[in-house]
DNA sequence: CCTATAATCGAACTCTGATTTGATTTTGTA
DNA sequence: TACAAAATCAAATCAGAGTTCGATTATAGG
């Protein structure tokens, strides 16, 4: 996979790339948290030292927003087809919930890291670095458009509701309220959703639609 | 207030309690969350330095246990009051709901620290520090306390929703998840209000009501 | 076969932040 | 008025975690 051009490999068997780094680090983010899990932690998880992290990531702060770019991107793609659809609001909103919860249920790592993290990356703005300027300007810039993306991501839904009300389909609501009571109940699904339980994503997700449709039915 | 026996007080004009520490506590850890919380930060919140707070508390992680202590107790105790009453299972779930998210809104910094630092929480028992037994032992009992009283918390709305499903109050539901979903949408809460934003907590809590009865109603 | 580059690692550096210690001040009580 | 407990602080301790550095190994291409 990759391949790309023909580029120096690196010693012995080992072979980890970008995106293995990215879904270990999800993965231990999401169990630890950002704070509490040191480079090591994620290092360890693909057989590699801290050290080595540096090689594929400027530093800490970048990965996580790495972290949140991708699982966020993954999501936005899937809903964009749906959105874009020439189906009822209901049943693409129905869709959208549906691929949403299954993304955060298939995907907790990401999913939860989504939701948690996002704190992390507020703080360091606010910690203003000594470093100078270097990273802490490009780094800032991406973290902006990240949050771009997040509200991007937010008028997919919202804007699917508002629709359905202009059309009558579903209840006079407040969809920009309606819509983040959505998104928090399938947020804190990767807080509570343990696979194998009573549950299957698939079954949580058929709940999801149920209710909010019946939220909004007129 | 407190007053107690008749104890010592201590030096000059500052009058600091436990109290005082544990809303400083709330509001400091609700900016920065957890971990970018410095114990000189909680303690300048109070006038006080760092090594002064733990005259009051034995480390930083039973402090914020002592903060979300507090600002669960406080949120059940109301929830109580209505739970126990003996109005319709719509009524008093239209009341559960109201309290919890205007105890969200009106203190976003005990509700956003409940819903966040759990997991700070959770990796204390994980971290098993060095100092041997001590404190350990009696955090983790105090942790294990917390979280049942948060599963008693969350049983309240559960047991609301399914006793209205069996009065044909409400609709055919799966209460566990619908009473997640409904939580996630309040603990989200935390994270967009603003205080002087468009809705006040009162008009967001009657949403929230508005739409919770309408997922339900038969 | 050589060379530049990628990918790693071990060790060292630094900083930050929690926690400890010992002294100091204030106050209630005997 | 003394004594003990309470409350506080300044300074020192100490560990952990991110990050940097230099050296090392492996691979691709010429």
């Amino acid at each position: 996979m990759e391949g790309g051009a023909g580029l120096a490999r690196k010693p012995a068997d080992q072979s980890v790339d970008r995106e293995d780094i990215l879904w270990a680090a999800a993965e231990v983010l999401h169990r630890n948290g950002y704070d509490a899990t040191t480079m090591k932690d994620i290092a360890a998880q693909v057989n590699l030292t801290a050290a080595s992290l540096y090689h594929h990531f400027k530093n800490k702060d970048f990965l996580l927003l790495n972290v949140l770019e991708v699982g966020l991107d993954l999501t936005i793609e899937k809903l964009e087809d749906i959105a874009n659809s020439d189906s009822s609001c209901a049943d693409k909103l129905a869709g959208m919930i549906r691929s949403h919860v299954v993304s955060v249920t298939g995907n907790v790592a990401v999913g939860a890291a989504m939701v948690f993290e996002i704190r992390s990356l507020l703080n360091v703005s606010v910690g203003a670095r000594n470093d100078g300027e270097s990273f802490v300007a490009e780094f800032v810039a991406r973290r902006n458009q990240f949050f771009a993306r997040r509200d991007y991501f937010e008028s997919l839904f919202r804007d699917t509701v508002r629709a359905g009300v202009e059309a009558g389909e579903f209840r006079e609501v407040d969809a920009a309220i309606v819509t983040r009571a959505m998104l928090g109940a399938h947020n804190w699904i990767g807080i509570w959703f343990k696979e194998g339980g009573r549950l299957s994503g698939e079954q949580v997700a058929d709940v999801m639609v149920d209710t909010w449709l019946a939220a909004l039915r007129v």
